[in-house]
DNA sequence: CTAGGTGCAAAGTCTTTGCATGATA
DNA sequence: TATCATGCAAAGACTTTGCACCTAG
């Protein structure tokens, strides 16, 4: 994986460094991580990583195709590698809860698309809505 | 649809005010904005109307029921009114524009979903993806 | 040695909040 | 006239950018 990340920066003239060794370890660690996220992991290993260095990493990681972010809140996005299984999100607004599913959960909507020339992109769907439980046990704000 | 919002508001003892029914009439008109071109839009017709005003206005309209979000952009969510049938946006990274489709496009998911206990909020589902032909179809809705 | 990368600080975008003033019911 | 709503300005959360210095290849 860190193999993949020297190939794949090589590739395309870049350098590798600690810091995005690093980074990437991050993502592939914590499963759903924002930015913050990531930096305060990076950090408990290694003292003065800077923010805009992982937000300019996982740009670049991103690019590499080795991680995939997606919105599973109304603020800042989440990163997950690329080593997992493709997979859409689904979250409990109520309990905040994030269930993955296959790809194959979203097939027919898929198709749907494609049938209408569009090309639809899976991993980065965020699904929202509510746990049925939630809803039955939990009383409105 | 004002009285509607004359008559929501009053339920909650809330006020009826010029602001709250011109940003309101603003959503309506432009169908997927954004705070700001809300605001814009609401100050061609009277000035001094107060960016802080259209985020607590947007937010009280959402709670009524008279406005959802969703997330075309990774940027600033838009606003549509629920006078609009319930709809999907099915969005193109490339040529940035919006399809809407019907809720059936989503059917077999909601259905997967529910069987699983997951109630899914259709309308502020965001799907993206591309275009198969991109730039020559789809017209923005 | 040299292009690319990092840290730092400042600026940018979008949104929220505190408070005095103003308007609705 | 009692609240509730608004405008304003400041602060906040998140992200981007410019620049000097540093480092991998």
């Amino acid at each position: 994986m860190s193999d993949d990340l020297a190939q794949r920066l090589r590739e395309q003239g870049l350098r590798l460094t600690p810091q995005r060794q690093l980074i990437l370890r991050a993502v592939e660690e914590l499963r759903h991580a924002t930015p913050d996220e990531v930096l305060c992991h990076v950090r408990e290993q290694v003292s003065s990583v800077n923010a805009s260095t992982v937000y300019r990493t996982l740009e670049v990681l991103e690019e590499l195709g080795l991680v995939r972010h997606t919105h599973l809140s109304d603020r800042a996005p989440t990163y997950h590698s690329t080593l997992e299984h493709e997979h859409v999100h689904v979250v409990c607004r109520r309990c905040q809860k994030v269930r993955s599913y296959g790809p194959e959960l979203v097939a027919p909507l898929v198709e749907a698309l494609a049938a209408d020339g569009f090309t639809m992109d899976v991993g980065h769907l965020a699904v929202f809505g509510q746990c049925t439980d939630c809803g039955t046990t939990s009383e409105q704000t």
